[in-house]
DNA sequence: CGTGTTTATGAAAACGTTTTCATGACTTGT
DNA sequence: ACAAGTCATGAAAACGTTTTCATAAACACG
């Protein structure tokens, strides 16, 4: 079997009786040889059990086949189905992937970025909002565009083309929803600060919040995170507040779980008591016990086309990337349900 | 900030008035290079912007400084942990990580695999008992080991080095615990037929039963999955059954929580009426409801161990790597408890 | 048939490093 | 102060491809 390969394309010319160049091109198969010298070529290669060396292709053609994909948090549940989605196309695309946890931090992302400059990779898919190289404000520092695409989150300052769905519509859907079956006093847990999706949702909520006349209140918004704990902190602080909703938005689903776990501690019936949802349909919402309410995001369809729009530029640097807007769907299970009244 | 890199090291030596050879040496900071020139040096790299073109390094010197993780399924919640602690130990390495989703399919695994043959990665960890060279049978093939670790589940037939805990007793360990608090009927959820992990948990449900006499019946050992569907499945058939168990031992958390939704979708109350266990303790065990008790596996530790025997191998191909088995936990909470007598 | 065009192949340059080998300048020990 | 090392540096080879350029053979066309 696959015996640690040493042979090169100089062997598998000599066992073929070809030369170098024609082993090449027979490999990379672009340009045309003869059915005959194809056969010898492959046959000798395979008796010699022969492998590209990529990096020497990778030099001479500069040109990797690799994607960097840059992820803020690999434990993030949202983003599975999200890399899978950019895994199919890439390999649709004959690349490969190479994932980097930056965990936050920005010098980590910095380091994964400097594969491009490298040229281990040719280009970049953020999952992370985090823009490696500090500086980018202009699109085209060097007269052409960096193979960079941005998922979920836009990225401020610099336009890199971006997949995403339209988080300010969907909040105001939500509430929308809550509104529709009675619910006047809806509280929205929002996001890390520093990230401009926890704006965009608390736009939306603010939005239907005014466009259904709901009730605002001082604590109404509570500061919160993405994690299940700061989820339950921030429910934990909206519950001790004297006026009560009698639904709660979390920005998404980790932190609507940590609120559900909150409010069970404290004896509430979900959703008798008081509804809550959530935001992103992570793999584990419908298996909640209540199942969860909340904004569906086609992950696998964001990376794939993230994955596309990708190619393009690749192919084609300057051709304008625009951003993509997905669908979105809300998905009513068994968190929300009518306020009962007293 | 930094252009697309187009300076080479011929024009940082020009810049700097040195020899291409001494920019190199300066750069791997290996060998000694004068402070004076090394300063020279890096100004000029700075100026020109000069990145070090890893295909080329790469190429000459026969070593990439990435490793290859070959995961079955990326979304299962059992791998981010891990994933974390073997980047965490490669980075303070120096090496990258390059994950591959194979999604259970070998051919995908065989062509992440020729990135070792292709010299794109110095070494593998395998997360999931695929073994992508089909036939490796003998431990040398040409004389020296492959540079391979895997995680979790030993590769049969292949003698790999690999990090484990010890399933077996940690199976026995949670009989033992469960007989403690008083159950005599427990069925055990066993994962898929073709993983290794299965059989060695059930061969410990088996010695636990045995060791404290509990009963066994037609049907008290189910054939699941790992997923929260095939739980859920397979917790239906054995309470179809006319004798019901009192304590349930999924294979892993998921199925346990397909088996909990089961459960309660029949009125069942847990722990009261069933107590329900799994393996593995992946992040969500805690935050479901009820909490699953289960049994805790180093993942981060195991992540960082394999990486480390992994950076043995490739520092000493032919140094034998014993197996790890770290260290589990059973880690009681609110889904077990004794048996109501009736 | 002769000229021009396509086609398959080979020889050699190029990609950007690291590494080997050689060299001259400094140390060091006696 | 002289032989024997050590040390910093440079020139050039090497890594294994892809690509350019040249060439000879085959083909088309009037």
């Amino acid at each position: 079997m696959p015996r640690r390969s040493t042979a090169t394309m100089k062997d598998v010319a000599a066992r073929a009786g070809v030369s170098l160049a024609t082993v090449s091109r027979a490999m990379s198969s672009t340009t045309d040889v003869s059915d005959d010298l194809t056969r010898r070529i492959h046959n000798a290669a395979h008796e010699l059990n022969y492998t590209v060396n990529f990096n020497a292709r990778s030099l001479r053609s500069k040109s990797s086949g690799m994607i960097v994909v840059l992820i803020a948090d690999i434990s993030n549940s949202f983003f599975p189905v999200l890399l899978q989605g950019i895994e199919e196309q890439a390999r649709a695309m004959g690349k490969a992937i190479l994932i980097g946890d930056t965990a936050g931090d920005r010098e980590m992302a910095a380091t994964y970025a400097r594969l491009l400059d490298g040229q281990r990779a040719d280009g970049m898919i953020l999952l992370n909002g985090n823009i490696p190289y500090g500086d980018i404000k202009s699109p085209r520092l060097t007269g052409r565009r960096y193979p960079i695409v941005a998922i979920s989150e836009r990225i401020a300052g610099a336009d890199i083309p971006s997949v995403s769905i339209d988080n300010v519509a969907a909040c105001t859907d939500m509430v929308a929803y809550l509104a529709q079956i009675g619910h006047r006093r809806i509280a929205h847990l929002m996001g890390p600060q520093d990230n401009i999706l926890s704006h965009e949702r608390l736009e939306g909520y603010r939005k239907g919040v005014l466009m259904h006349a709901c009730e605002t209140w001082p604590g109404s918004v509570v500061p919160s995170g993405f994690s299940i704990r700061s989820g339950r902190l921030a429910m934990a602080q909206l519950l001790d507040n004297p006026v009560r909703p009698t639904a709660v938005f979390a920005s998404n689903d980790e932190s609507a779980i940590g609120a559900i776990i909150e409010a069970k501690s404290r004896g509430l019936k979900i959703p008798d008591d008081i509804s809550i949802v959530g935001f992103d349909d992570i793999d584990f919402a419908q298996s909640y016990d209540p199942s969860l309410t909340t904004i569906y995001q086609p992950r696998r369809d964001m990376g794939r086309k993230a994955m596309q729009m990708l190619g393009n530029l690749l192919a084609d640097p300057d051709r304008l990337q625009a951003d993509a807007v997905l669908d979105y769907k809300l998905v009513v299970r068994a968190s929300s349900a009518p306020p009962i009244n007293r």
